[in-house]
DNA sequence: AAACATAAAAGGTCTGACAAATACAACAAT
DNA sequence: ATTGTTGTATTTGTCAGACCTTTTATGTTT
């Protein structure tokens, strides 16, 4: 006959109250930069002590869900979801698992050569000048010869970028952002003397002037080689690696 | 002259404690499983109070780096970064931008019929027995004129997963599925009609088979056009929803 | 040997207080 | 009259110490 009041909760008091909380932002319940009660009156509401509202509250931001600020017109309010807040959050998750080694190189390989092709094709329908204008101005940096190895792969994934911002598409645009962000650690291995940087760059410059063109098959073949070749320069970094440490995981 | 010493740490000493923590298991010096010092023993290294150890644990628990127990045998121990955790975080975070209404309906249809298409053709090349048997089950169930409209919903998306994992491409898996859950809450809108039920399994048979087949190309064609079936309906669902209510917003 | 009771260890919570930041009002000085 | 200063109330941030609850190890009893 028991109703089995008890068991359907799940967690202490803190994660209750975190919970109810982030239900009520995300059933719209608590608008967007309205102000929660203060701690004390949280405390009160609930039942509960204000350290444990505040260890609820410290849960829901870091979850980008509220923020608080001190003194008088301070207080606790709802966050706004924003999309670059969300960029970086997944971006964090992404490279975590990346970076702990729960991906191979090769399948990661896989899934950027065929979502930037994909990407490659969206943006020569949808690009706008101001896009081909930032992918030119990456292209003419890589071009400098006097560029640290470090400015270069950062101007390389600026390009990358600027070639999934030119799909218009947000959706596609906080995924791949993820995808790209999180291969970084990975690509920072090579090491591009002055024979691949040139390559690299020229083929930079094809996919550009075929996105230009609206030619997305054309730009699309072009991305998938490009990738296909860091595929290989990856091998040979690995190689390379392993050589030094023959037994070496992915520490 | 000053050298600015102050305002070079940003937020309170929670935060400080939860940042130093983070780095060190980012950094793998704190390897996974391993304990870290007791509440108490945190407090008195950091020279900072119980409490604010806690919202520092409390932060890094939010984001899925440590759990806790209790008892003699408990203590924070450091998580291994899964994938299942890190696909529920990331399809969270992009939950809330679609519930929020950041996005397009339009380009969040066209971004999963494009990056769907794509994962057809992996799937036709990678598929599994295992894989087909998953997507024919589903397509059995959805046979099933009593099923509820709720279950035909969840036996939908079980599908389009299927066809995800088909690829046997992690990283893509886990972008993938967090697109389509996160599609849920607005698929969950529509009513599907007998007659539309039938379409939409037809359409899934005709996936599933074209995967069988190794045929990429149909099988891509086959998703594009199923998919692009669907911002027919949700077109007239919003239609219908917008009449009803005609100056409602997405609340 | 198995079952049960006991104690210790660790996280979870509570109470009450003080510290620090900050908006706002009142006031003083130019 | 405008501007700078000071005070004060409010709210989050931190602290200290205590007690509660859960879990496990240990030892006792049958």
């Amino acid at each position: 006959m028991s109703l089995q009041y008890d068991e359907i909760v799940r967690g202490g008091l803190a994660r209750q109250v975190a919970d109810l909380i982030r239900t009520a932002i995300l059933e719209g319940r608590l608008a967007v930069d309205e102000r929660l009660p203060t701690e004390e009156e949280l405390a009160r509401r609930f039942a509960i002590s204000r350290p444990t509202v505040r260890e609820a509250l410290k849960v829901l931001a870091a979850q980008n869900l509220i923020r608080s600020r001190r003194g008088p017109a301070g207080g606790t309010f709802v966050n706004r979801p924003d999309a670059d807040g969300a960029a970086r959050s997944i971006t964090d998750t992404a490279t975590l698992l990346v970076g702990m080694g729960r991906f191979d190189i090769d399948e990661i390989v896989t899934a950027r050569m065929q979502t930037e092709a994909l990407c490659c094709r969206l943006a020569a329908q949808n690009r706008s000048d101001a896009d081909l204008a930032a992918m030119a101005a990456e292209i003419a940096l890589q071009r400098d010869e006097a560029l640290s190895d470090e400015d270069f792969c950062a101007s390389d994934v600026r390009f990358h970028r600027a070639v999934v911002q030119a799909t218009g598409n947000g959706p596609l645009q906080l995924m791949m952002h993820a995808m790209i962000e999180s291969f970084i650690p990975i690509t920072n291995m090579l090491i591009y003397r002055d024979h691949e940087r040139r390559r690299t760059v020229a083929a930079h410059e094809r996919i550009r002037a075929a996105i230009a063109a609206r030619d997305a098959e054309t730009a699309a073949q072009l991305m998938r080689d490009h990738v296909e070749g860091m595929r290989a320069l990856l091998d040979q970094a690995l190689a390379r690696r392993n050589a030094d440490k023959p037994r070496g995981g992915t520490p």
